[in-house]
DNA sequence: GTGAAAGCGCTAACAC
DNA sequence: GTGTTAGCGCTTTCAC
């Protein structure tokens, strides 16, 4: 750690020259076999561990794959945190809890779980993964930055604005993930959204007899959303239920938001079903619903979309969309992967399939 | 991404030296504002990155700092996945779902929180993070590599053998990440399992009227699960009741494997109390003593440890001990990044606080 | 099978 | 303020 030793060290211990050392490392067959084994040796006396920067400068690759995600937490929100100064604190606090609180995690869940396959699907080809967040403007740095380091980028929709995504697009080949495919310029993996959402309805509808549902969408901005609108409205047509029946709510895909607009179909007198473009939304109108004694699925159906834990595990559990997150990581991973074998291939958009899982909600 | 434009497609297109817009990166404010526009110019026009591998070679750092799990998936578990091949799949498929699965992720949450509060803490000193996870034997190269590619390791316990530890350290500084501090040679974090588990302990006995609780224990190999037992232990000691009294119960951290300690505990008499060494066993007990129609906390008291969102939401909800896990990742990068800018000081052990968590099943 | 030498793209003295 | 130049640690022809 003082200074960590080199080719030209291993070398010398070795009574090689720098080439040699190279060759053991690279093409060990290239070499002899007494002489690889002297080198071998030099390795582990002096730890030698390669340079990553020397390598990835002349190999011209540096065998890591980057994976970029929208910023999750806001930077105003960031609590203070400084081990090393404070520390005089207990071992432990006790406190009281009673009501189950919102659920912040869930919304990470499925970048989690992205990066979760992305980076297995990375090890299994030799990379290894780099992350990144986008966080207020200087993100851009960040995946920039990230461009500069990386064989290939994936990122996830509407963690990059558009110039910026085609600038990181003549650095390193690039995969937009989720979402609408967004113009054939890039290799896109998404979810069947659209489709999944559309059999979900169709599924209500049967069960209401055709009643228009209560649609609870989540903010403008998200592209997974618009999709899930978008089937919506397919299914609404198809069964010649007239859009303009459906009443729309909004919120921000939180627990609490979904609470809300609970408490507020209670108050205004509750529809046929409630139809929630996410779970953890889906979750909070039942807990608002739950509350005030309504039966689910008996006065009215819920459904949400997909396909989080703490759906399984709410009563009644939660009739919804599942997609397949992990799955979705590891696509996007094969697609880069693609990519750099075939520079030239035409971009290609990759859409998984969802599960739709009935459950007692609906 | 045909051919990446370096420093010096920059400098002859904007009529300067490679120096110069070496500057006009680096120091800004060292260079004439007109040059500098020039320059800037040339950047923007040309879709200029700089190459993190030539940077890490001249700066000799590379901005970059790893987090190394130990594996959470096993290799040969791996389920196929070509989305290159197939696609011929339909965009949907329909499944019916009754009970709660048994959910394998809530043991990776604890990762997924570290790593979120690693990033975060990177990315505010200007660090991007790189993710590597252990598998199998070849694992070694991975982190290995990982290690010839950044400033500072922060290394799950129990994810890398001490030995391969030593040579690591000597590379790059490394931060030891929960567990029990293993000697004094390295920076170290973790949280106050012995503790929190001992006051979780004392509250059970007091409950119990310090009749001893039978103690469910996960796999023999868990750093923080031995920890967890001392404090149980020293709490039992403290109240004078004699351990030999203890039953003691083994699971490998699954709900599954609570649920069969669960069905074994009705059929051969239930105990005063069952304190298990993470939440996910102590829900599987949960299932199981609810299946059977037994009144916990009334029949009997059960506590977990962890704090995961899934004990919040059970019936009862768990009583446990939380730990701080985001903070756990941020407090492993503020001590990495205090070791790279002291790298003379004496490794530090950080330990952080816990919550014990008082729930409706204790 | 092995060595000498020319880069890879950048930073940082050091001159001017 | 700006340019010249010498590395940073490795891979890879090209000779031998």
């Amino acid at each position: 750690m003082t200074k960590a030793p080199t080719v030209y060290d291993v070398a010398e211990r070795a009574g090689v020259s720098i080439a040699t050392v190279s060759r053991v490392l690279r093409t060990p067959d290239a070499v002899r076999p007494a002489t690889r084994d002297r080198v071998l040796d030099a390795v582990t006396d002096l730890g030698y561990v390669p340079s990553g920067s020397a390598r990835g400068l002349a190999e011209r690759r540096t065998g890591v794959l980057g994976l970029y995600f929208p910023g999750f937490d806001a930077v105003e929100g960031i609590p203070p945190l400084d081990v090393l100064a404070d520390g005089q604190a207990g071992p432990y606090t006790v406190v009281r809890e009673d009501g189950p609180r919102d659920d912040g995690r869930a919304s990470m869940l499925f970048q989690d779980e992205v990066l979760r396959g992305a980076e297995l699907e990375a090890w299994r080809r030799g990379f290894v993964l780099m992350v990144g967040v986008g966080r207020g403007d200087p993100a851009t740095a960040t995946v920039r930055d990230m461009a500069g380091r990386v064989d290939g980028l994936v990122v996830l929709a509407g963690s990059v604005a558009d110039p910026m995504l085609e600038r990181l697009a003549e650095r390193v080949p690039v995969v937009v993930l989720a979402g609408p495919r967004h113009g054939d310029r890039h290799d896109h993996v998404t979810v069947s959204n659209t489709e999944g959402m559309a059999a979900l309805t169709r599924h209500v509808l049967a069960r209401t007899g055709g009643r228009a549902p209560v649609y609870l969408a989540g903010p403008d901005d998200s592209p997974d959303g618009a999709q899930r609108w978008e089937g919506f409205c397919a299914a609404l047509a198809d069964a010649g239920c007239p859009l303009d029946d459906v009443v729309v709510r909004h919120g921000d895909f939180t627990r609490s938001s979904g609470r809300r607009v609970g408490e507020r179909l209670i108050a205004e007198g509750l529809p046929a079903a409630l139809m929630s473009s996410n779970d953890q939304m889906a979750l909070g109108v039942l807990d608002a619903l739950h509350a005030a004694g309504v039966d689910v699925p008996g006065d009215l159906v819920v459904t949400g979309f997909d396909g989080i834990d703490a759906g399984a595990l709410s009563t009644p559990s939660l009739t919804t969309v599942r997609q397949p997150m992990r799955e979705l990581g590891r696509a996007a991973i094969q697609v880069l992967a693609r990519r750099l074998d075939a520079p030239g291939a035409a971009p290609m958009s990759v859409r998984l399939p969802v599960e739709v899982v009935l459950r007692g909600s609906a």
